[in-house]
Order: structure tokens, then sequence, then C-alpha cells
DNA sequence: CCATTTTCATAACAATGTTATGAATCAAAG
DNA sequence: CTTTGATTCATAACATTGTTATGAAAATGG
């Protein structure tokens, strides 16, 4: 595809990770996304998209500590690489180029 | 996918066509958005997402008349129908909710 | 041990994004 | 009137991103 954009997924994802101390499973980012956002995304659909993103140099992750509770395996634990962030400000900063002088059109009364 | 929301280039699509009146040709569309997101699409790929949002009816199109200048065939004007303003909206706020809290982290000097 | 819980992990599939290629249409040149 | 060039539509093939299905790998409590 030969992009150095970021798909909307994944942007949704690193920002979710960010709000998490940039420290985080994926099974936490799914219930961040649920919270803030609303939007319902299986923690395999998460996973995957993580470990793309770790694949393009994104983000890294590391195997944490076996869990204390009850079962489960040892969770994977990603952290957003400095390189994300440029992509990041650009994605935000475009978007807002395109949305502004939009107010009337967007707003929810028409 | 099953996914009701919007591609980033959909989305970035959809809000140029928005800027221009609500109705332009892939050429147009490629023009506005080179001009004001920086981002250079072919045209090929702006028709292609264009009709792909029609076939989901999120727009509709009509052969313009024959243009009156240099060469070129009928140009296909798209127009953006009312059912996918609940979807920008949607997804410009979700993205807004995402990045509430975040402006230390984004801020472009870190 | 065995059953249960939780998460990782992979593979297959679906939707979205991109490029390559060429036909259709029109105007100007000759 | 034919040729040439210009511009756009249109399709198909391919690449990337998004999603679901499926099951193995830990870990714990009984």
């Amino acid at each position: 595809m030969t992009r150095s954009s970021l798909g909307e997924l994944e942007e949704v994802v690193l920002l979710t990770l960010l709000h998490l101390n940039n420290s985080a499973y994926a099974g936490e980012i799914v219930s961040e996304i649920a919270g803030r956002a609303g939007r319902d995304v299986a923690s395999a659909t998460a996973y995957m998209v993580l470990r793309r993103l770790e694949s393009k140099g994104l983000v890294k992750s590391d195997l944490g500590e076996p869990v204390p509770e009850r079962g489960g395996r040892p969770r994977r634990v990603f952290t957003i690489q400095p390189s994300a962030l440029p992509l990041l400000r650009n994605a935000r900063d475009s978007r807002l180029a395109l949305w502004k002088g939009l107010e009337d059109t967007m707003a929810s009364n028409r």
C-alpha cells in the first residue's frame, strides 16, 4: 500500500494505549475503547492490530509476569514507540484541517 | 467486516466532498485533499472510494454535461446522501473522545 | 490430576486502500 | 476528416487493514 499513515483502528488502539499510561495488554485496551469510544472490539482484533503495529516498529511488547489471579497465561504487554507519535499527530492535524469549516454541516441538528 | 463506521480514506473523501459544496468529481476531490490535508491521492483511488461509497448508499452520482474544455470525457459528479452525515459525526465524536486528555503527550515538543 | 478460566496465537476471511492499465470522449492540429 | 493529445471514467489485480473462528498455552482451585 505504501502508505505512511495509520488505519482507522490502528489510530484508535494507539490512542487508547496512551490513555493506559502506555502500558497495557489486549484485554485492557478492549475495555478502554468500549469505555471511551463506546465501540466493541474483539480482543483478538485488538491483539492482531497490536502485533501488526509491532511488526511496523510502532509498538513493542514483552510478556509480563505470570498473573496472580484465577486463570490465564502470561499477558503480553504493549508499549508505544516514539516513532508512532508523529503519525498520531499527523492523523489528528490533518483530520482537524478537514473538519474545519464544516461545523454547520456537521451540527447534529441538520 | 460488519462494521458500521468509515474507513480512514472514506472519511477524508466525504469531508472533502462537503467542502466542495457537496458536488464534485474525482479530480476535484484529489486536488482539494492535497490542498487541505497535504495528502496525495491518485485519482483512481478517489474514484474507487467514491464508487464503493455509492454502493453503500452513502453518496450518489450522475454523469455531468460534456465539458466545454480541452479534452476529457463526461465527468461523474458525486453528492453525499443524508445517511452519511451521522457516520461522519460519529467518527468525529469518537475520535475527539479519544484525543481528549492526551494534549500533553500529543504536543509536538515531546 | 482434572476442570475451569483467561489470554495468547494463528489462520482464514472480509473490507478498505492502491496501483496499473486501458477504453471512452472530446478538442485542436494538420 | 484523420490524427494527435488531453482528460476522465472504468475495471481488474493486488496490498493493507479489520474481523472472526478456532484452539493451544498457561495458571489456579478443587
